[in-house]
DNA sequence: TTTTCTGTAACCAACGCAGTTACCGTTTCG
DNA sequence: CGAAACGGTAACTGCGTTGGTTACAGAAAA
C-alpha cells in the first residue's frame, strides 16, 4: 500500500464494466478487487463528477458507463482521479538565495510539462482497448497455472 | 507536504550546486532549500550511488556535480531517486473473476509505458538548461516584488 | 412497505516522509 | 597530534494521506 492506488482501482472497476455492461453496485465491483464497497464508491464518486460513469441509486442500482468502453480514454480518468503525479517542496525560500526564488515557478513548469505528457500517453488507450489487454493477460495467467507442476 | 517531494528537493538542490561550483557541504544547500542537512544527504546519498554527484568527507567536504551541468538529464536525476509515480493495488485476485486475474499485469504494462514516456520527457532537459531556467523566473520573481505596491 | 442500492460521515490503523538529534568515521588544517 | 568541519547513518517524532470499516440517511424498485 505506497503511493495511489485510485488510478488502478478506477481502472479495475471500470473493465468489470466493460465486461458486464449494465448497472453493476459496488459491493460486486468491490468482490473483483477484493476490497469494501465504500472504496468503491469513493473512487466512483469522482468518476461520476467526470461524466465517465452514471450512478442510481434504490434497489437495482449501480454503476454504469456513461459511454461505450471504446469512445472513454484512459486519460479521462487520470483527470477526473486528479492524482498528483509530483509535488513542489513547501518550504519557504530563503531570499538571500537566488536558486531558491526561482526554483518553484522552475519546477511547477516543468512537472506542468510532466503531467501534459503523461496525459497524451493515457489518451492512446481506450477503455476497450484496455480490456482487451485484460482478457489477454488472463489467459495467458491462466494458462501458467495450468502447466504448473 | 502530499506526494513525494524528493525530485523537488534534488533539483534544487543540484541548481545550488550548478551556480556555485565546487564542493558544497550539505548545510549550506540546506539553508538554500530552508530544510534540514540530513534531509539533503538522504536525497544527495542515492544520487552519489547513481553517478551524479561525488561526495567527499572531513573539513571542506561536501557534494560536488560528478560531471558537467550540461552532461546531467534530469531524467538521471528522476531515476537515481526512483519515485514510484503509480501503484498497482496489493489486493488478493478473486479467482472467479477474469478481470481480477489480468487486472495485474495490465496496469504493470500501462505503467510502465507511462513511466517510459515520462523518463524521455525528462531526458530533453540537462541541468544545466533547468539552472538557466530558474535564474530568468528568479528574476521576474523579483521584478514583480520590486514592482508590487 | 420492505429491500437494495448510493452517498457520506466518522473513525481507526498502517504507512511514508520530513524533520530532528545524536554519534561515528574521515579529512583537513593549524 | 588534536581540533574543527565534514558525510553516513540510525533512531525517534509528528504529520498527512490512504485504505478499510461501520453506520446511517435518502432514494428507488419490487
Amino acid at each position: 500500500m505506497s503511493g495511489n492506488a485510485q488510478l488502478a482501482v478506477a481502472l479495475h472497476g471500470l473493465t468489470v464494466l466493460t465486461y458486464l455492461g449494465g448497472r453493476v453496485s459496488s459491493s460486486k465491483i468491490a468482490k473483483s478487487i477484493n476490497t469494501n464497497p465504500v472504496v468503491v464508491r469513493r473512487v466512483f464518486g469522482k468518476l461520476a463528477e467526470s461524466g465517465i460513469v452514471c450512478s442510481s441509486t434504490g434497489k437495482n442500482g449501480g454503476f454504469a458507463l456513461a459511454r461505450e468502453a471504446g469512445e472513454i480514454r484512459v486519460s479521462e480518468v487520470f483527470k477526473a482521479l486528479e492524482t498528483r503525479t509530483f509535488t513542489v517542496h513547501s518550504n519557504d525560500r530563503n531570499q538571500a538565495c537566488m536558486v531558491s526564488c526561482g526554483i518553484k515557478p522552475a519546477l511547477n513548469g516543468l512537472f506542468a510539462e510532466a503531467d501534459q505528457v503523461l496525459f497524451q500517453e493515457f489518451e492512446k488507450t481506450s477503455l476497450a482497448d484496455f480490456a482487451t489487454r485484460v482478457s489477454k493477460l488472463a489467459d495467458e495467467e491462466h494458462r501458467a497455472v495450468m502447466t504448473r507442476d
